[in-house]
DNA sequence: AAAAGCTGCAACCGCGTACGT
DNA sequence: TACGTACGCGGTTGCAGCTTT
């Protein structure tokens, strides 16, 4: 996409950057945290010289600049997961993104609203009973899982509760540097 | 070719929670 | 314990680009 309009500014707020980011604010931003670290988010914009308050320099590392992140190209199976996943957690949305390394809650966030939501409205819509079976079979499926997850063997999506609050795996490495 | 409508997504806002003093 | 501040999350907005008429 290309490059949007800046959104007004408030007068009160006027001395605060809004709107999009610059190139030229993302290498500052990335810059800062490749020396300080992914945190103190405010301090973070005043290192960087940026007219932006921590809260929108944070949301564009998560988002935009982070390491690793895979950007579009949804596949398949991502969506089967995330479909899954919503069932389960309802919108939580950085619980799902969690789950799938690269993918940002924003990301997912945006996906479910103007894809997958769709998606389910269609096929409710038609009231297809095979469909119909089919999601109550995954919700059993994950109603199993769920229940079984303390002992949860060969699934290959396991919902242990304790799992999905446990920060010390991969996802959070970068942070913790 | 142009206008209107639609879609996708980056970014903002408000709220709840965690943390420090 | 109470208060203030920062952070993180989910909901929402609004614009660029695409599609349809």
């Amino acid at each position: 996409m290309g490059v949007k309009k800046e959104r007004p500014v408030s007068p009160k707020r006027s001395q605060i950057n809004k709107g999009a980011w610059t190139s030229e604010e993302d290498t500052k931003l990335a810059e800062v945290i490749a020396v300080h670290g992914a945190k103190s988010w405010n301090t973070i914009a005043s290192k960087a010289g940026l007219k932006r308050c921590g809260k929108s320099c944070r949301l564009r590392w998560m988002n935009y600049l982070r390491p690793n992140i895979k950007r579009g190209n949804i596949s398949e199976q991502e969506e089967d997961l995330i479909l899954r996943l919503h069932k389960l957690l309802g919108n939580r949305w950085s619980l799902i993104a969690g789950r799938l390394p690269g993918r940002t809650d924003n990301e997912i966030k945006n996906y479910w609203n103007s894809h997958l939501s769709k998606k389910i409205k269609q096929k409710e819509k038609q009231g297809c009973k095979d469909e119909k079976r089919s999601v109550e079979n995954g919700k059993e499926e994950l109603r199993q899982e769920n229940t079984c997850a303390a002992g949860g063997e060969d699934s290959n999506i396991s919902f242990d509760v304790d799992e999905f609050f446990d920060f010390s795996d991969e996802k959070f490495e970068w942070m913790n540097r």
